[in-house]
RNA sequence: CGGUGAUUAGCGCAGCUUGGUAGCGCACUUGGUUUGGGUCCAAGGGGUCGCAAGUUCGAAUCUUGCAUCACCGACCA
């Protein structure tokens, strides 16, 4: 390609919306382009890279047995009435009609219609387990797209469901997509790690995350510093801190300040006091009709998956508003605490080994001292509540924990047969009866890697990409070929050799100063620049510049083309 | 959805307080100059000042409403 004939549109200022290092090079770089809030045009660069990208993963999903198909983005709604989601699923999926007025979606995932789709092709044991895949364009209308396309509305996906007769079988392929799925975050050379995962609204058992890291990243992943143990913080568990509690040594008493005053004015420690948040909860029914309170050791975050995966707690986890918690404790949340509550109370594993705790009296601007658990508050139930903090012991038994932030590129879920229900997706077994299957679903957001590759790979020049997803492997870059004729013919000649070999190569035959050239190639990443001038043709040599390391050196004409094989 | 801020040329911004018909840098066009790290000189083109209503002789500027974008929060496979 010939940058005369090519569109660059490279930027010198970074515009004022980009926020994150990875969206202010993609907008510079000339990537993408925005739309509109969360939708962008992908230009000539970016997507070289976004199909490599592609290529990569649609390589490994096909090393992993995995059939392509290609679903369409425009679905039906009676298939998520089917599956229940068209109620579930919320405001993020975009709902219209056609010109009959029947109401369609604009497919944020696609377990519908591929469960749909192979509850219609297959009919017997024998053609399980199977596999399928597609890389297509999903739409998820988020509440606050940001950071380019790490998190747009509409993005590219690369995602695959596989079925089984047995939770076995399912199993054995899930290891397989995990295998395929570090093969592909390798091949990329990412920092990523897969770490336990939530499986959130969507179900199943079993499930991993695969997070590139990255200080802009959306989630925290709790490691252990003494083995390979992670996990999405939402799923870290937090162990029960070891020995036994400490008898009661005082006696209650009321302080008439609240609970954050006393810890910000006396000796008394945030480590031992107790806070009480006030949640919806379920009946034995399920439904929601009444009050939990949630109590953590003052310095501690609750957990909301943990909280909301309680069957006592209503989901979503809904607060309490100022006037249920009048209601229930004839205070402000500020003055709430456990003693005294008529409801029931759920107690974090490390507030409930605290003695001689301070907490909020349940009356305004009052708090207790010297409070006990058993002695002072009999009906408690202890439960894993809170986010794991870096130094806690880790889950797995060896070592701490560690927390560092992660971009989210890939998920795979065990996902049982729940929609192959919904869906009526079974075949007959060898017994000759209709047995429903089990699925595993496998995504990784192939538009948001490019943008996750870039927040691990730059610096302060531009993009410096991992060589298997560079837009070209190398540029051309001619020193004043207008005056040259020498510059020129050589420079036309390895354009001519490199491009005859398949090698993709951007001949900067712009007629621009060196140093706007040299510019453009370092901010647009191209590993390598073979630099044509008049200074070292005389010895028959090119200058070579690797981006990444760079290292110049000179090489022999004749020598270039052995650098590509 | 709540809070905050923004919206003036393709991009980055000034002008608004104190109303008088729009400017700077980059980019773009033309000519010259320069050519191993974003040359320099000169001449140009380009804007319904987000939209609508109001106040006023007169609105980018004041008032009101709306829209869009961004950030923080809530929310969210």
């Amino acid at each position: 390609m010939r940058t005369s004939q090519y569109l660059l549109s490279t930027l010198k200022e970074t515009p004022a919306s980009a926020e994150v290092i990875s969206h202010q090079l993609m907008l510079r770089a000339g990537l993408v382009r925005n739309l509109a809030s969360g939708l962008y045009t992908w230009l000539p660069t970016g997507l070289r890279v976004l199909k490599k990208v592609e290529n990569i993963v649609r390589e490994e999903m096909q090393r992993a047995g995995a059939n392509e198909v290609l679903m369409p983005m425009v679905q039906p709604a009676d298939l998520w009435e089917e599956s229940g989601r068209w109620d579930d699923y919320g405001p993020e999926l975009l709902r219209l009609n056609d010109r009959h007025k029947r109401p369609f979606v604009l497919g944020p995932t696609h377990e519908e219609v591929i469960t749909k789709l192979v509850a219609n092709e297959l009919s017997s044991y024998k053609q399980l387990p199977l596999s399928l895949f597609q890389v297509q364009t999903k739409f998820r209308d988020e509440i606050r797209p940001r950071f380019g396309v790490m998190r747009g509305r509409e993005f590219l996906m690369k995602d695959a469901y596989s079925f089984h007769l047995e939770d076995e079988c399912l199993e054995k392929t899930y290891q397989i997509m995990f295998d395929a799925y570090c093969r592909i975050f390798e091949r990329l050379e990412l920092d990523f790690r897969p770490v336990i995962a939530d499986t959130g609204s969507i179900g199943g058992e079993k499930s991993h995350e695969f997070h590139v890291l990255a200080d802009s990243g959306e989630d925290d992943i709790a490691f252990s510093d003494g083995s390979d143990f992670a996990a999405n913080i939402e799923k870290a568990e937090a162990l029960a801190p070891t020995g036994e509690r400490a008898q009661p040594t005082q006696e209650i008493e009321t302080v008439e300040l609240k609970l954050e005053r006393l810890i910000k004015t006396t000796d008394t420690d945030v480590k031992n006091s107790v806070k009480t948040i006030l949640v919806l909860g379920t009946s034995a029914e399920g439904e929601v009709e009444k009050f939990v309170a949630l109590v953590l050791r003052g310095d501690h975050e609750l957990n909301e998956v943990k909280a909301e995966n309680l069957p006592q707690v209503a989901a979503p986890l809904t607060l309490a508003s100022d006037e249920q918690v009048s209601e229930v404790a004839n205070c402000h949340r500020t003055s709430l605490g456990p003693k005294g509550l008529n409801i029931e109370i759920i107690v974090d594993r490390s507030a409930a080994q605290l003695s001689d705790f301070a907490c909020g009296a349940n009356v305004n601007n009052q708090s207790f001292t010297g409070v006990n658990w058993d002695r002072d508050l009999a009906e408690i139930t202890v439960q894993d509540i809170r986010n794991v903090v870096a130094g806690d012991p880790s889950p797995c038994g060896q070592g701490n924990i560690e927390i560092k932030r992660g971009i989210e590129v890939g998920h795979i879920f065990q996902l049982g047969s729940k929609y192959a229900e919904a869906m009526n997706c079974a075949v007959l077994n060898e017994g000759g009866k209709n047995q429903t299957l089990t699925m595993g679903c496998y995504g990784i957001g192939v538009s948001r890697i490019v943008a996750a590759a870039i927040e691990q790979n730059h610096d302060k020049y531009g993009i410096k990409w991992p060589k298997a997803i560079a837009p070209f492997q190398v540029a051309i870059v001619p020193m004043n070929m207008a005056k040259s004729a020498r510059v020129k013919e050589t420079a036309e000649a390895l354009y001519e050799s490199l491009n005859q070999a398949g090698i993709e190569v951007l001949f900067d035959d712009r007629k621009e100063r060196p140093g706007v050239m040299f510019a453009d190639h370092e901010l647009m990443g191209t590993p390598l620049l073979l630099i044509v001038g008049e200074r070292n043709l005389d010895a028959q040599q090119v200058e070579l510049k690797n981006r990444i390391t760079g290292e110049k050196s000179l090489i022999a004409i004749d020598e270039v083309m052995a650098l590509f094989n």
